[in-house]
DNA sequence: ACCCAGGGTAACT
DNA sequence: AGTTACCATGGG
């Protein structure tokens, strides 16, 4: 069945192309594609909101948590919109909503993003997938950390990740050892969970906070990539205003996609 | 032949 | 505590 999600701040193309996935296409009729929970779905964008196409009724529930439906965006982008330069993200990428993708998906995929660019991460994790991953109607699942286990960098190969095939290693012993549970991160505290994502060789503050970010909707972890910190050089070297308080990784993801698409780092 | 890419680690001051 | 070379791979 195809279901209609009528939300005025949920922009398929900005939310999929905005650095912080890495398995959704788009098609030549604008529909994006792709595959997360095991289950392959295709979205299109309307004035009134989003359509999921071909959906199972049951799994409504599972993507309403996926795109975070819950939460309310229009009142974040109001709230930044006290700052001039937030509101000038805001409206041009205010159709982003940060995702609640699957917490090992979101840890390795990042680490493999490190020192690299979003078309080679793509080739990698598609590469990990069918390499790996459980086949299923129209691809492949991402493989989760126990079919993963014993997995050693020489399996890996045939990905080409380079030096971070062993961190990928490192990560899938430590999460099927239970040395870092992922089940247990939503309930902590932002710095009491980064510390645990840094156990693992390869996770830094960075990559820790957009798996906090990214997977469990921490909006206060504020990932500093290369970008991130260009951009508070030339706009806010005293830090983030007042308005984005608790929010940082909202104005951070606002910010880095509007001085992408829009430049602005140039002078 | 260089340079860089949604960084992290280890080895230095 | 703050810098810096190096890490594989691929594209410009």
């Amino acid at each position: 069945m195809d279901i209609l999600i009528k939300n005025s701040n949920f922009n398929i193309k900005q939310t999929f192309m905005c650095g912080q996935c890495f398995r959704w296409t788009e098609n030549a009729d604008g529909r994006f594609e792709g595959i997360a929970h095991g289950r392959k779905i295709s979205l299109s964008q309307c004035k009134d909101g989003v359509t999921l196409h071909n959906i199972c009724e049951d799994d409504l529930p599972l993507w309403e948590r996926y795109f975070d439906l819950s939460t309310d965006y229009g009142a974040m982008i109001t709230q930044l919109s006290a700052d001039d330069t937030l509101a000038l993200a805001c409206k041009g990428s205010g159709g982003i909503r940060i995702l609640r993708q699957e917490p090992f998906e979101t840890l390795i995929s990042f680490i493999i993003s490190q020192n690299n660019n979003i078309p080679r991460i793509s080739g990698i994790i598609g590469r990990l997938c069918e390499s790996f991953g459980e086949k299923i109607e129209g691809g492949y699942a991402f493989p989760t950390a126990e079919k993963l286990k014993g997995i050693t960098p020489e399996d890996l190969a045939p990905l080409r990740a380079g030096f971070r095939a062993r961190y990928i290693c490192d990560a899938v012993c430590k999460v099927n050892s239970g040395e870092v549970d992922l089940d247990e991160l939503d309930a902590l505290p932002l710095e009491a969970a980064r510390e645990k994502l840094k156990l693992i060789v390869g996770v830094g503050d960075k990559v820790a906070d957009c798996v906090l970010l990214f997977a469990f909707a921490k909006h206060d972890a504020f990932p500093k990539d290369v970008w991130v910190k260009r951009l508070m050089a030339r706009f806010y070297p005293q830090g983030l205003p007042e308005c984005a308080k608790g929010i940082e990784g909202i104005a951070q993801q606002y910010l880095f996609d509007y001085v992408r698409n829009n430049g602005g780092l140039d002078d």
